[in-house]
DNA sequence: CAATCTTTATAAAATCTTTATAATCAGCCG
DNA sequence: CGGCTGATTATAAAGATTTTATAAAGATTG
């Protein structure tokens, strides 16, 4: 967490709502009441995330946003009590990433904050034990940062383990995921390739820390 | 322009009146009534933003969101009859991308469907790694700014790695997205113009840094 | 005709399977 | 309790198989 996020908002009441909702989250909160020092601010340091209350007092809210776009991409959140088509339309074209009326949901809001802190950062819904990372979307696994390359064999029994973490998975129950129903004769498979997971992935393979033998049975991801 | 556009919707009516107001903004529309049949095209073939009715007869919207965002990170915009803030934060928090509920001014929705295609352009700015430069809108790839010719059937290739950089794609990706779904058996399609993608675009085409083999399993471009 | 794609053949690389041996474990009996 | 025995497990390394790279010939396209 702690994603910083600028609010613009002339109306002190909606600002300190603002600020402490965002507090609440965790979130590093930058208010401003006036354009210019707002811009002043992004300048010198970036941020994560934009709210713009399109009421301002100095400028118009549209032109300042028109006028960000024109050197920034940060995701811009738009409040605003205006509820007419042309005014969503016009600040959604002049870049805003969302448009919300006010009055809002606080709920609501911070939902809309974290989707669009979220594209920003990439989906990291990959496992991990340790060290170790495991990222199905890129089919790829690091131990402390660094690739680590698996064969395909290796991969789908270490995928295998994780999906059922610190279940014990029987040898017959691994030969059918990764080899197919017609090899559960074959435990010997899954033991060379564990040890060549533990030589890959453990410190010391001998004494495994998390690919563990369940003697008699098979074997388990200790992630706890 | 001419961005795909996939719209999930059982509501017949609905259905065609998003697609004919889509329509006018030239985008090309993927319209469906059932969850099932709709991740089956866009295993297929990508689409550059989702329109997803949370009421689906078939299956539960947010459940069919959930599942696609466990590997597939296009723009979603939720539309719904429901207007309960829980709805909105679950939608949201399920990975869409914003949530528009019904009714809704057509104008505003194109605005949103505008701003959502916006950040994510993947197909009209320019890809780059190391000193290869690939240019969707020219149509043409450079390398240390000299002109490269790639056949269309490289460009298309690497198109398609760019587009899902640092993913593993397997053979029957590939070959589904270039060749079309009746040539998953001819692997050796894509190797043969690997090699020649390799020819043009690698120093030592013999270790390759970017393009990569996964073997038994299909190419990585590796930019990371 | 020229460019490109497809097919084919062969060599090289990577991975998987098999095997052998040593280590470990569990139960049992002296 | 301690050591024996048979079963299970770990591991390296050799062998077999699969997968991949690449050139080059043939087919296709416009």
């Amino acid at each position: 967490m702690a994603e910083t996020i600028l609010v613009l908002e002339d109306d002190p009441a909606m600002q300190s709502f603002l600020g402490t909702l965002l507090k609440t989250q965790q979130h590093q909160v930058y208010s401003f009441g006036e354009g210019i020092a707002a811009l002043q601010h992004l300048v010198q340091q970036p941020v994560d995330l934009i709210l713009l209350d399109l009421g301002l007092a100095d400028m118009d809210g549209q032109l300042w946003l028109a006028q960000l776009r024109s050197w920034c991409d940060t995701p811009v959140i738009v409040i605003s009590a205006r509820h007419r088509e042309q005014d969503k339309v016009q600040a959604l074209d002049n870049g805003a990433n969302d448009y919300v009326t006010k009055p809002f949901s606080a709920a609501e809001l911070l939902a809309r904050v974290r989707a669009n802190l979220r594209h920003n950062t990439p989906q990291q819904q990959a496992f991990s034990f340790g060290d170790i990372r495991l990222d199905p979307v890129l089919r790829q696994v690091s131990r402390a940062g660094a690739e680590v390359h698996l064969t395909k064999t290796e991969y789908d029994i270490l995928l295998l383990l994780m999906r059922h973490a610190d279940k014990v998975l029987t040898h017959n129950q691994i030969l059918t995921q990764v080899w197919g129903k017609t090899y559960t004769d074959r435990p010997e498979y899954v033991r060379v390739h564990m040890a060549q997971l533990r030589q890959k992935l453990e410190d010391s393979p001998a004494a495994p820390v998390y690919l563990k033998t369940e003697p008699g049975v098979g074997y388990r991801l200790k992630m706890t």
